[in-house]
DNA sequence: TCAAAAATAGATAGATCGCTCTAGTGGACG
DNA sequence: CGTCCACTAGAGCGATCTATCTATTTTTGA
């Protein structure tokens, strides 16, 4: 079946995208680093760039999303949970050069004023990772309403610390930020457990 | 004197990248909505547009770590401090329409992995909107090492919200991160005064 | 006042952009 | 065996990209 053709298409413009930004890529640049036939992009992408791109962003979105479930599974330390995600995001990117952070923050920022389909997209997904992240908080006992805020303060820390750790080429941003945000749980996990034992 | 030229393409452009990114903005567009002749664009800039685009970066970024000074006044609260910097961002974001957030987080991210010199014009901005964060805090009694893990949580925080902010065309996300990065300050600050009592 | 320098003005080069088009290939199925 | 259809293949279109070029106008300073 030939539509691993269209497969490499995304993954290969997922890497691109992330890396030099949806305007900064050009479609030859993406079939010929896909080793894919020009006329197959659009053969599988007939709206052109903007459907692949929106398409890159809701793919690699969710992927990066189950991160999230993996790293906070049921039952086991929302604190060490979050110390390990943060961990872990910052050896992914110093492994990859400070070239891939997030997949799909580059391409919202671009697209955020000029492409209201990819702004959705991006939209969802940020969407979706706040959904996860607070639900499974929530699995950890604490209050709907601290875990949404805590979603949002863990996937914002870290997003940010991206931005940073590429331009500055270090770690730093995101093993300071994990502790933040790993102290934020930590208090709220603490003062969920004396409100229980009151 | 002409040069007001000059710095109506710097302003121009600064706005135009925020919103659409460097690769997507178009030098022509940049001149046209500038009102400057063509001819000034290279007269003015003549390594091109990765030079305008330096520029640019190290300006918008100055201005706006003026921000930070503005803020934490020394001798103020800087608990207050943390939340107005944040309200005054929200603000700000929601009055642009979403369109105006972090002056040079859209290119950092673009050109942090394709252009060195833009790269570098990036993390010599946000190192010294670390420095000048760290040197406010500092000047509020806290301990120069929690100062500066302050400041990139400070600084991270923001960055992510608006990220998230744009693409969610909502402030939600800049006030929860406000509301966490205040309450690291006031923890700080406290802890800070019972080992000072002591 | 006049020459030199600075800035304006825009035509244009050469490359690349996203995209369309036609032709051809290979395999599945009647 | 022949037909259909998904996919491959790439030439080429018009538009746009960055940048250079020459010519002209404006400003500056001796």
């Amino acid at each position: 079946m030939a539509t691993e053709t269209r497969e490499r298409i995304v993954q290969r413009s997922a890497e691109l995208f992330r890396r030099q930004g949806f305007a900064g890529t050009g479609v030859k640049q993406i079939v010929a680093e896909a080793s894919a036939p020009f006329g197959s992009l659009y053969h599988f992408f007939p709206g052109g760039k903007e459907q692949l791109g929106e398409e890159v962003i809701r793919t690699s979105g969710a992927l990066y999303g189950q991160l999230i479930d993996a790293f906070y599974v049921p039952g086991a330390d929302p604190v060490a949970a979050t110390r390990s995600f943060f961990a872990a995001a910052a050896v992914s990117v110093r492994e990859s050069g400070y070239a891939d952070a997030c997949p799909i923050a580059t391409v919202a920022l671009e697209v955020s004023s000029t492409s209201e389909p990819m702004r959705q997209a991006c939209a969802d997904v940020f969407d979706g990772w706040l959904d996860s992240a607070t639900e499974r908080l929530v699995e950890c006992g604490l209050p709907r309403k601290r875990s949404r805020a805590l979603a949002f303060e863990l996937i914002a820390a870290l997003e940010g610390a991206f931005v940073l750790a590429r331009a500055l080429r270090s770690t730093e941003p995101i093993e300071v930020a994990g502790a933040a945000v790993t102290g934020s749980v930590r208090e709220a996990i603490a003062k969920q457990r004396a409100r229980r034992a009151a």
